[in-house]
DNA sequence: CAAATAATGAGAATGGTTATCACCATCACT
DNA sequence: AGTGATGGTGATAACCATTCTCATTATTTG
């Protein structure tokens, strides 16, 4: 999906919640398709440095309550932000234990479908009702190697 | 694995973590024990009441460098500790949308391995070396639904 | 037994995140 | 285009899970 298709799409969703779509707002949805993978607040305001911390925070939660981006927690302190999957694609993260940057990567289709097949399975011997899974890889990034 | 086989695996790993295994350490692995899924410090307090809140705090994290604990984080705001993995099994975890509550589940080896196998050669492809997946399934447990 | 060392726990401090509020921007209606 | 109503902004204060401090208590060691 385009950036400009994400921008339509991101719109679509704040009017449904009727929210504005600000430039605030826009500048900060672009932040994270420039990033390509989940930042922390100060990585955002790096990426645009004209966005204030409190609006940041306000402004990712009224996405997040729109559905538009997804807040993630690692296992440092600070919270990162993507947008929905439903803009960027189903995928999961790589999680670097050395600089706690996360990246993106995905599974291919066949893979994904045995394991979401076995899922379901699993959880459902427990009573449980799935919604959606997360799969996280902890290790060392290129990077850091 | 027993609770008294745990108890002297922690005991070791203590030892060779130079700390010792005092009576307060060993009342929080009890409760672990007992709680039999990743608790957060609250829920700890409830099992033993006798435990004061800063020393959980501070024995959990010595518990956790030496390796006999882990810390998990999921969506809501506290975070929660339950065994090393090595004391439990390899396992993952059901988080309820709903209570956010947090249980165990584990797959068949089989799908495991296949899993495993997919997830290094995907992450491979990144120049990303895995230590560690990690799988959580969210969703509404029995009790909530 | 005494000195040294480690653990304890109540309370203070920290820091990421959230709430507040005076001010500014945008919309609806005329 | 003006005007009132409604929503957004951003600097700052407040919040609260977690971490730190330190005087006291327990354990080890010589």
């Amino acid at each position: 999906m385009s950036a400009t298709d994400i921008d339509a799409e991101v719109a679509g969703l704040l009017e449904k919640a009727d929210q504005r779509y600000t430039s605030g707002r826009r500048r900060l949805v672009k932040a994270l398709v420039d990033g390509g993978r989940p930042l922390t607040i100060s990585q955002i305001g790096e990426i645009d440095t004209t966005l204030p911390q409190s609006s940041m925070y306000r402004n990712l939660t009224i996405l997040e309550e729109a559905g538009a981006v997804s807040r993630i927690v690692t296992n440092d302190e600070f919270a990162r932000y993507e947008l929905a999957e439903h803009l960027t694609g189903h995928h999961h993260h790589l999680i670097c234990n050395s600089c706690g940057d996360v990246a993106d990567f995905s599974l291919d289709e066949q893979t994904e479908n045995q394991l979401d097949a076995a899922l379901s399975a699993a959880a459902a011997s427990e009573g449980f009702t799935v919604t959606e899974h997360r799969l996280d890889l902890l290790g060392t990034c290129s990077a850091c190697t």
